[in-house]
DNA sequence: TATGTTGCTACAAATTAAATAGCACAAAGG
DNA sequence: CCTTTGTGCTATTTAATTTGTAGCAACATA
Protein backbone atom coordinates (compact mmCIF):
# COMPACT_ATOMS: atom_id res chain seq x y z
CA UNK A 1 0.00 0.00 0.00
CA UNK A 2 0.53 3.49 -0.35
CA UNK A 3 3.41 5.01 2.13
CA UNK A 4 1.64 7.34 4.64
CA UNK A 5 4.31 8.02 7.10
CA UNK A 6 6.04 11.72 7.36
CA UNK A 7 8.82 12.83 5.48
CA UNK A 8 7.28 10.35 2.21
CA UNK A 9 5.25 12.28 -0.42
CA UNK A 10 1.51 12.10 0.00
CA UNK A 11 -1.13 12.77 -2.38
CA UNK A 12 0.80 14.54 -4.54
CA UNK A 13 2.53 17.08 -2.41
CA UNK A 14 5.89 16.73 -2.76
CA UNK A 15 6.82 18.19 0.42
CA UNK A 16 6.25 15.28 2.85
CA UNK A 17 5.85 17.76 5.69
CA UNK A 18 4.23 16.16 8.48
CA UNK A 19 1.57 18.40 9.35
CA UNK A 20 0.31 17.34 5.70
CA UNK A 21 0.62 13.54 5.91
CA UNK A 22 -1.52 14.50 9.11
CA UNK A 23 -4.12 16.25 7.47
CA UNK A 24 -4.31 14.06 4.32
CA UNK A 25 -5.02 11.18 6.57
CA UNK A 26 -7.31 13.08 9.06
CA UNK A 27 -8.93 14.48 5.62
CA UNK A 28 -10.14 11.11 4.70
CA UNK A 29 -13.72 10.48 5.39
CA UNK A 30 -14.49 8.20 8.77
CA UNK A 31 -10.94 8.99 9.65
CA UNK A 32 -11.82 11.98 12.75
CA UNK A 33 -14.72 10.34 13.67
CA UNK A 34 -13.15 6.92 14.47
CA UNK A 35 -10.56 8.78 16.62
CA UNK A 36 -13.96 10.69 18.17
CA UNK A 37 -15.41 7.71 18.83
CA UNK A 38 -12.70 6.08 20.61
CA UNK A 39 -12.71 8.85 23.16
CA UNK A 40 -14.26 6.66 25.78
CA UNK A 41 -12.53 3.72 25.89
CA UNK A 42 -11.73 0.59 23.90
CA UNK A 43 -14.31 -0.52 21.62
CA UNK A 44 -13.94 -3.82 19.53
CA UNK A 45 -14.54 -3.64 15.93
CA UNK A 46 -18.04 -4.35 15.40
CA UNK A 47 -18.86 -1.72 18.44
CA UNK A 48 -16.53 0.68 16.72
CA UNK A 49 -18.77 0.33 13.56
CA UNK A 50 -22.06 1.10 15.61
CA UNK A 51 -20.60 4.12 17.03
CA UNK A 52 -19.54 5.40 13.51
CA UNK A 53 -23.63 4.82 12.29
CA UNK A 54 -22.70 1.58 10.86
CA UNK A 55 -19.99 2.83 8.24
CA UNK A 56 -19.27 -0.32 6.47
CA UNK A 57 -17.09 -2.38 7.31
CA UNK A 58 -14.42 -2.26 4.05
CA UNK A 59 -13.63 1.53 5.23
CA UNK A 60 -13.24 1.06 8.73
CA UNK A 61 -11.07 -1.80 8.71
CA UNK A 62 -9.15 0.77 6.15
CA UNK A 63 -9.01 3.00 8.33
CA UNK A 64 -8.03 1.29 11.40
CA UNK A 65 -5.28 0.00 8.96
CA UNK A 66 -3.55 2.94 8.68
CA UNK A 67 -4.36 4.67 11.51
CA UNK A 68 -2.79 1.68 13.67
CA UNK A 69 0.36 1.94 11.13
CA UNK A 70 0.57 5.49 12.05
CA UNK A 71 0.89 4.64 15.79
CA UNK A 72 -2.39 6.55 16.84
CA UNK A 73 -4.45 3.44 17.59
CA UNK A 74 -3.77 -0.26 18.56
CA UNK A 75 -6.04 -3.74 18.97
CA UNK A 76 -5.69 -6.04 22.04
CA UNK A 77 -8.18 -8.06 23.39
CA UNK A 78 -10.21 -5.75 24.74
CA UNK A 79 -10.65 -4.00 20.64
CA UNK A 80 -9.41 -1.18 19.87
CA UNK A 81 -7.94 1.93 21.28
CA UNK A 82 -5.45 4.81 21.39
CA UNK A 83 -2.14 4.30 21.68
CA UNK A 84 -0.02 7.28 24.07
CA UNK A 85 0.31 9.07 20.79
CA UNK A 86 -2.82 8.81 19.77
CA UNK A 87 -4.49 9.98 23.17
CA UNK A 88 -2.30 12.79 22.47
CA UNK A 89 -4.33 14.09 19.25
CA UNK A 90 -7.14 12.72 20.57
CA UNK A 91 -6.94 15.32 23.20
CA UNK A 92 -6.53 18.08 20.75
CA UNK A 93 -9.16 16.86 18.60
CA UNK A 94 -11.40 17.29 21.77
CA UNK A 95 -11.04 20.97 21.81
CA UNK A 96 -12.84 20.70 18.59
CA UNK A 97 -16.03 19.94 20.96
CA UNK A 98 -16.33 23.31 22.22
CA UNK A 99 -15.17 25.58 19.58
CA UNK A 100 -17.61 23.83 17.56
CA UNK A 101 -20.40 24.76 20.07
CA UNK A 102 -19.70 28.07 19.88
CA UNK A 103 -19.62 28.24 16.18
CA UNK A 104 -23.19 26.89 16.52
CA UNK A 105 -24.34 29.43 18.58
CA UNK A 106 -22.77 32.02 16.39
CA UNK A 107 -24.59 30.83 13.36
CA UNK A 108 -27.16 31.19 15.29
CA UNK A 109 -27.27 34.31 15.64
CA UNK A 110 -26.55 35.26 12.00
CA UNK B 1 -27.12 21.15 -1.75
CA UNK B 2 -27.22 19.29 1.66
CA UNK B 3 -27.77 21.37 4.77
CA UNK B 4 -24.37 21.41 6.30
CA UNK B 5 -25.15 23.71 9.88
CA UNK B 6 -24.59 22.81 13.14
CA UNK B 7 -28.38 21.81 14.23
CA UNK B 8 -29.12 19.65 11.56
CA UNK B 9 -28.12 16.09 10.05
CA UNK B 10 -25.13 14.93 8.35
CA UNK B 11 -23.83 12.26 6.24
CA UNK B 12 -26.26 9.99 8.39
CA UNK B 13 -25.56 11.21 11.92
CA UNK B 14 -28.76 11.36 13.67
CA UNK B 15 -27.27 14.25 16.46
CA UNK B 16 -26.51 17.34 14.51
CA UNK B 17 -23.88 17.77 17.12
CA UNK B 18 -21.56 20.51 16.21
CA UNK B 19 -18.64 18.33 16.21
CA UNK B 20 -19.91 15.84 14.11
CA UNK B 21 -20.74 18.74 11.34
CA UNK B 22 -17.10 20.37 12.00
CA UNK B 23 -15.20 16.82 11.29
CA UNK B 24 -17.33 15.90 8.79
CA UNK B 25 -16.81 19.00 6.79
CA UNK B 26 -12.89 18.61 7.33
CA UNK B 27 -13.00 15.64 6.41
CA UNK B 28 -13.36 15.98 3.51
CA UNK B 29 -10.40 15.56 1.08
CA UNK B 30 -8.98 19.29 0.54
CA UNK B 31 -11.16 20.71 2.98
CA UNK B 32 -8.11 20.87 5.76
CA UNK B 33 -5.64 21.56 2.90
CA UNK B 34 -7.26 24.49 1.89
CA UNK B 35 -7.42 26.05 5.01
CA UNK B 36 -4.27 25.43 5.73
CA UNK B 37 -2.82 27.48 2.26
CA UNK B 38 -4.71 30.36 3.34
CA UNK B 39 -2.51 31.17 6.69
CA UNK B 40 -0.57 33.31 4.80
CA UNK B 41 -3.10 35.66 3.62
CA UNK B 42 -5.95 36.05 0.68
CA UNK B 43 -5.55 34.32 -2.59
CA UNK B 44 -7.26 34.29 -5.32
CA UNK B 45 -8.66 30.90 -6.87
CA UNK B 46 -6.15 30.42 -9.02
CA UNK B 47 -3.21 30.84 -6.80
CA UNK B 48 -5.15 29.05 -4.55
CA UNK B 49 -5.40 26.09 -6.52
CA UNK B 50 -1.54 26.35 -7.50
CA UNK B 51 -0.70 25.98 -3.88
CA UNK B 52 -3.05 23.07 -2.62
CA UNK B 53 -1.13 21.10 -5.89
CA UNK B 54 -3.31 21.81 -8.62
CA UNK B 55 -6.27 20.34 -7.12
CA UNK B 56 -9.32 20.66 -9.71
CA UNK B 57 -10.93 23.06 -10.26
CA UNK B 58 -14.20 21.70 -9.66
CA UNK B 59 -13.66 20.19 -6.11
CA UNK B 60 -11.83 23.52 -5.26
CA UNK B 61 -14.97 25.17 -5.64
CA UNK B 62 -17.00 22.74 -4.36
CA UNK B 63 -15.05 23.48 -0.96
CA UNK B 64 -15.12 26.80 -1.24
CA UNK B 65 -18.46 26.70 -1.33
CA UNK B 66 -18.99 24.57 1.99
CA UNK B 67 -16.24 27.21 3.95
CA UNK B 68 -18.64 30.13 2.55
CA UNK B 69 -21.40 28.56 3.58
CA UNK B 70 -20.02 28.14 6.90
CA UNK B 71 -18.80 31.27 7.72
CA UNK B 72 -15.21 30.14 7.35
CA UNK B 73 -14.33 32.15 4.62
CA UNK B 74 -15.30 34.95 2.40
CA UNK B 75 -14.72 35.99 -1.13
CA UNK B 76 -13.46 39.84 -1.84
CA UNK B 77 -11.44 41.63 -4.53
CA UNK B 78 -8.62 40.26 -2.62
CA UNK B 79 -9.51 36.92 -3.15
CA UNK B 80 -10.46 34.12 -0.68
CA UNK B 81 -9.35 34.47 2.91
CA UNK B 82 -10.73 33.62 6.36
CA UNK B 83 -13.14 35.17 8.45
CA UNK B 84 -12.84 35.99 12.04
CA UNK B 85 -14.12 32.27 12.78
CA UNK B 86 -12.05 31.15 10.01
CA UNK B 87 -9.29 32.29 11.42
CA UNK B 88 -9.79 31.26 14.85
CA UNK B 89 -10.44 27.56 13.26
CA UNK B 90 -7.23 27.76 11.48
CA UNK B 91 -4.96 29.05 14.62
CA UNK B 92 -6.48 26.08 16.04
CA UNK B 93 -5.38 23.85 12.83
CA UNK B 94 -1.85 25.33 12.83
CA UNK B 95 -0.96 24.09 16.19
CA UNK B 96 -1.22 20.64 14.90
CA UNK B 97 1.94 21.83 12.62
CA UNK B 98 4.00 21.74 16.07
CA UNK B 99 2.62 18.02 17.01
CA UNK B 100 2.88 16.59 13.56
CA UNK B 101 6.77 17.54 13.47
CA UNK B 102 7.24 15.72 16.78
CA UNK B 103 5.14 12.63 15.94
CA UNK B 104 7.50 12.56 13.08
CA UNK B 105 10.36 12.35 15.21
CA UNK B 106 9.04 10.09 17.50
CA UNK B 107 8.20 7.78 14.10
CA UNK B 108 11.65 8.24 13.04
CA UNK B 109 13.19 7.11 16.46
CA UNK B 110 10.90 3.76 16.16
C1' DT C 1 -21.04 -30.78 18.34
C1' DA C 2 -23.89 -26.91 17.78
C1' DT C 3 -24.09 -21.83 18.64
C1' DG C 4 -22.54 -17.28 19.05
C1' DT C 5 -19.12 -13.71 18.66
C1' DT C 6 -15.51 -11.36 16.43
C1' DG C 7 -12.49 -9.53 12.93
C1' DC C 8 -12.46 -9.14 8.50
C1' DT C 9 -12.93 -9.98 3.13
C1' DA C 10 -15.56 -10.04 -1.48
C1' DC C 11 -17.87 -7.73 -4.73
C1' DA C 12 -21.22 -4.96 -7.21
C1' DA C 13 -23.35 -0.47 -7.12
C1' DA C 14 -23.30 4.33 -6.01
C1' DT C 15 -20.93 8.39 -5.01
C1' DT C 16 -17.12 11.48 -5.21
C1' DA C 17 -12.86 13.29 -7.03
C1' DA C 18 -9.52 14.05 -10.80
C1' DA C 19 -8.20 15.79 -15.21
C1' DT C 20 -8.78 18.67 -18.92
C1' DA C 21 -10.90 21.94 -21.73
C1' DG C 22 -12.88 26.01 -22.13
C1' DC C 23 -16.58 29.73 -21.32
C1' DA C 24 -18.31 34.32 -19.54
C1' DC C 25 -17.14 38.43 -17.59
C1' DA C 26 -14.34 42.51 -16.48
C1' DA C 27 -10.43 45.48 -16.85
C1' DA C 28 -6.59 47.34 -19.57
C1' DG C 29 -4.18 48.57 -23.65
C1' DG C 30 -3.94 49.74 -28.23
C1' DC D 1 -14.03 49.67 -30.81
C1' DC D 2 -11.14 45.43 -30.58
C1' DT D 3 -7.92 42.53 -28.63
C1' DT D 4 -5.52 40.68 -24.80
C1' DT D 5 -5.15 39.26 -20.11
C1' DG D 6 -6.75 37.67 -15.76
C1' DT D 7 -10.45 35.98 -13.22
C1' DG D 8 -14.02 32.73 -11.27
C1' DC D 9 -16.11 29.00 -12.54
C1' DT D 10 -18.72 25.13 -15.36
C1' DA D 11 -18.87 20.88 -18.40
C1' DT D 12 -17.64 16.48 -19.34
C1' DT D 13 -15.30 12.29 -19.19
C1' DT D 14 -12.61 9.09 -16.60
C1' DA D 15 -10.68 7.24 -12.39
C1' DA D 16 -10.79 6.38 -7.54
C1' DT D 17 -13.18 5.86 -3.34
C1' DT D 18 -17.07 4.67 -0.53
C1' DT D 19 -21.22 2.14 0.38
C1' DG D 20 -24.14 -1.74 1.16
C1' DT D 21 -24.67 -6.39 1.76
C1' DA D 22 -23.41 -10.95 2.29
C1' DG D 23 -20.83 -14.05 4.42
C1' DC D 24 -16.45 -16.64 5.87
C1' DA D 25 -12.75 -18.32 9.13
C1' DA D 26 -11.20 -18.52 13.78
C1' DC D 27 -12.16 -18.88 18.32
C1' DA D 28 -14.91 -19.39 22.54
C1' DT D 29 -18.80 -21.20 24.85
C1' DA D 30 -22.61 -24.30 25.97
Amino acid sequence: MDQKKPGTRVRGSTTGRPVMVLFDVLGQRWTLRILWELRHGRLNFRDLRGRCDDISPTVLNARLKTLRELGFVDHDTDGYGYTALGADLAKKLATFDRWAENWAQSLDKS
